[in-house]
Order: C-alpha cells, then structure tokens, then sequence
DNA sequence: ATGGGCACCTGGCTGC
DNA sequence: TGCAGCCAGGTGCCCA
C-alpha cells in the first residue's frame, strides 16, 4: 500500500473537505481492522470539529476538539471523500459522515488498516512514540544516516524500510531510492561509505517528494482522496520491472526476495 | 540491541 | 472451468 506519498496525498486530498466541518456521525460496518475499531469511538467523536488534517509517517491524523484520531492505511486501504448517499461496495469499512454532506469512506480489502483515537498528544501514543524522523524532515541528513548505520550489519534496503530508523519508506520507494543512489540493495549498512550515505539521503528525498508530486503510485487498490490514481507508476525505475532494461544502461533489471519482500535493481548501474 | 520470521486478511493472476 | 499456489503498497510481536 500506501507509503508515504500515497497517505501525504489522500492528506492533501481531505483536507479542504475536512478542516472546520463537523462529524455528523461515524459509522463502522466492520470493526475488525489490524487492531479492532472500539465500541465506543462514534459517541467519543460525534458533533467534534476536525480542526486539521495532519499526517505522522504513514498515519494520517485528524486532529479533533478533544482529541485525535489515527488512520492507517495498511496495503490496501484508501480513504475517499464521497456523497453522503453513495451507495456503499465491498469493503467500504467505515463513514465519517460530515454536516457538510459529504463522507470519508474507508475502503480496504485486506483489513490491515487501523482506526484508532486518543485524547492526548498523538505523538505519546505508543504506536507513534517510538516513530524514526520524517525524511522530508530537517532531522534526516547525511550525518543522521551515517551514523544509524555504523554498526549494523542488516541490508541497506531493509534498513531504510525500519520506522524505527526512518519512517514513510516502503517497498517501492527503497527499491527506487537505492537505484537513484546506485546503492546495491544488498549492501550491508554499515559498509556505505560516507558519500554513499549523502546520496541515499538525497535520493530518498527526490524520489517521495517526485512520488508525492505524482500523486503516488497506483498498482492495484491505492486511489487517491477524489478516486483518482497515482501516477508515479510510469517512472518507475525498478520497481516491478524484472527483466526490463535499465533505463540508464539497458541491463536486465533483477529481482530477488530479501527480507520476506521483492527487491528489484540493476546489476549494472548500483554498486 | 539486533535481526529474522511469522502473522494478520482478501483477491488477482498463473499454470496445470 | 476449477483449483492450488503464489504474490501484493505494512508492521507488531515473538524468539534467538
């Protein structure tokens, strides 16, 4: 699903039709989500405003009068801005009906989305707490990655996929941003040298900021807030092109399973 | 502390 | 056509 510039776009997406609307109702035709949705939570928010539209790595918060709720969109999910009278379909999970006649719909085939809410600050919710910096972040530089990667010996790749580490990087974007950085996926983190680590910072900007730009990738489920897909599929560089040659070099673009997760590179261009 | 593997769930696609 | 098997954008948790 839905990396960083998938949710940043459905954040986008939202908002104008959120921010200073009043929740009517919430509505959850199926509570069981990665975490179950709880009993209590439609009286807990209904008549609350939405006061904003935020996002924490791939958790899009919506900030309420007395309190926040917290959505996730797993692999699958997408959340929509509809007619208050459109007809609901498979999957369609949860309504956020708003006094503007308009509703948030929450649509995931999978179930490994989450809605949840607290009334303190998002940022101590244990799901939050432990969360890395954002890496369109000031915090994330050069001098941050080279030092998380000093004595770990773990993949590179599955390094930058760590939310411990640095959130919003998912199976797409460290596949890309290794290729941008012509970093082999493979590589031991540790072993980047120290201008290897600058380039991946840098590449791991350019291709979210570039994703976000495109309104993000679309390869199944993923549609943006007004149901339209993302449009970052055509300039992949790697990903889910097996066989395809290298748009630098024209090599055979590789694939291969590490981590429980599909990797694509070229033997070519990354070292 | 780090890292590996599993689990959660549905559906689309491939190949026999 | 049917069906088994594999694959998919995430990530918390358990174990070594």
């Amino acid at each position: 699903m839905p990396e960083l510039p998938e949710v940043e776009t459905t954040r986008r997406g939202i908002e104008p039709h959120v921010v200073g609307h009043c929740i009517r109702a919430l509505l959850v035709h199926e509570p069981r989500l990665r975490w179950r949705v709880a009993a209590d939570l439609p009286a807990r928010v209904a008549g609350q405003k939405i006061r904003a539209a935020g996002r924490r790595a791939k958790f899009l918060l919506l900030e309420l009068e007395r309190g926040t709720l917290l959505l996730h969109l797993g692999m699958s999910g997408n959340l929509r801005v509809v007619p208050a009278d459109a007809p609901r379909g498979k999957h369609d999970h949860i309504d956020l009906v708003l006094d503007s006649g308009e509703l948030l719909r929450f649509n995931d085939p999978r179930r490994f989305g989450s809605l949840l809410f607290t009334t303190g600050d998002p940022a101590v919710h244990p799901l939050l707490a432990a969360l890395a910096p954002e890496p369109l972040g000031d915090s994330f530089d050069a001098d941050y990655l080279w030092r998380i990667t000093r004595q770990r010996r773990v993949a590179v790749k599955q390094l930058i996929m760590n939310s411990r580490l640095v959130v919003g990087v998912g199976n797409i974007y460290a596949s890309e941003a290794l290729f941008r950085a012509r970093i082999r996926p493979g590589r031991e983190a540790r072993r980047l040298s120290r201008p290897e680590t600058a380039h991946l910072v840098r590449a791991i900007r350019r291709v979210l900021t570039n994703a976000v730009k495109a309104g993000g990738t679309t390869l199944r489920d993923y549609v943006g807030a007004d149901g339209t897909p993302g449009y970052f599929r055509q300039q992949l560089d790697v990903y889910k092109r097996e066989g395809q040659p290298c748009r630098r070099c024209r090599t055979p673009i590789r694939r291969r399973v590490q981590g429980q997760r599909a990797t694509y590179w070229c033997p070519e261009c990354q070292k």
